[in-house]
DNA sequence: CTGGTATCGAACATCTTGTACGGTATCATT
DNA sequence: AATGATACCGTACAAGATGTTCGATACCAG
């Protein structure tokens, strides 16, 4: 890619994380996004259509990334009987969050994050269906798959969301467990 | 309340809500709600703030309602050993959705109906808190309160959420059931 | 060095928002 | 009925946002 895309991309971005750091996404303009990412007005809409697919392209960078490398990891049995919650893929993911991985904190608590906690949820749910896939688990479940799916996957977010509004005191370890309680019953 | 301003109100609740239906909320204008309840510009605005606050008023007034008649309900135990899903709070709320009181459906299953989740979910909160001070079957769980609250108002949100998704076709004793399930092991 | 292209800057039409004001219709009260 | 209060209408307006166009300029890759 040209290396003067990528700047103004990078510029965009930057920009745009700056200004949902201190106002929430409705409230941000097109032009507030340009004058902060000094960029040309045409130039914006040469790199994204609207605002909204600005939005989904940076969502889609930063949790397309966060996820993978949670794919990558070690299938770590959703607290199956014979491994502990250690290996875990959520503990991975409280891990990699707790350490700010790509500035995603600066979006999952700017104010209405709950866009953004949207698309974690969306990103994740294929990762929980692989892992699903993986175990076998969930055959003899009384619940729908996809009911079971959702459900987890909210969870998750929810904690997550939780863990945000306070301040991140928890260790990762201690947030697994959390998350270990109110799911373990299910598979 | 004078009956022209319960008329205009009104007129501008209902066009809001079909425009819902139709189009996300902010691709809806506050000109299109305007022409759609037949009202003049500044009678509007005289009304509303701004269309934020519209959005607002018009969930304070549909879910302030159905949480107040859960809570006038009998306290149903939520799913304690005594008592069985039947009498719970949470079907009196799964009827109480099933049967499209105050059109609240059109809302919940309206494009980005997140918004409107958030309000339910909000309004949720008060409702278990309550439930819970009740039955006082909190104090020994290994989780902190604020966290099961949320939790559990998170879930049952999910849950009607995924019944919307999926048609309705379930029963709310169905749903109740399923939404016991996830819950069971907590209190 | 050169053709291709990303960017700039400025201008533009169009739409949206929120406010203002005088005239008209409707309300509650007597 | 008569009357004061007030909700509504219609129109107009300023300020700002959006998305597009176009020629000029700077930069890139081969």
């Amino acid at each position: 890619m040209d290396r003067r895309q990528r700047k103004t991309r990078d510029a965009i971005f930057g920009a745009f994380t700056s200004l949902l750091e201190e106002r929430p996404y409705h409230r941000i303009t097109v032009q507030e996004i340009i004058d902060a990412a000094d960029v040309g007005r045409a130039t914006f809409y040469a790199h994204f259509e609207t605002k909204d697919y600005l939005l989904k392209d940076l969502c889609e960078e930063l949790f397309g990334h966060i996820i993978d490398t949670a794919m990558g990891h070690p299938h770590g049995h959703i607290h199956g009987c014979n491994a502990t919650a250690a290996d875990s893929v959520f503990l991975h993911l409280f891990r990699h969050l707790k350490q700010n991985d790509r500035n995603i904190l600066a979006l999952l608590s700017s104010q209405n994050n709950e866009i953004f906690l949207q698309y974690f949820k969306t990103n994740l749910k294929k990762l929980i269906q692989t892992q699903f896939a993986d175990t076998g688990k969930l055959e003899r479940s009384a619940l729908p798959m996809d009911f079971l799916v959702n459900h987890i996957s909210a969870s998750f977010v929810e904690t997550v969301s939780w863990w945000l509004h306070h301040g991140m005191a928890q260790s990762p370890e201690e947030m697994a467990q959390y998350f270990e309680v109110v799911t373990k019953a299910l598979v």
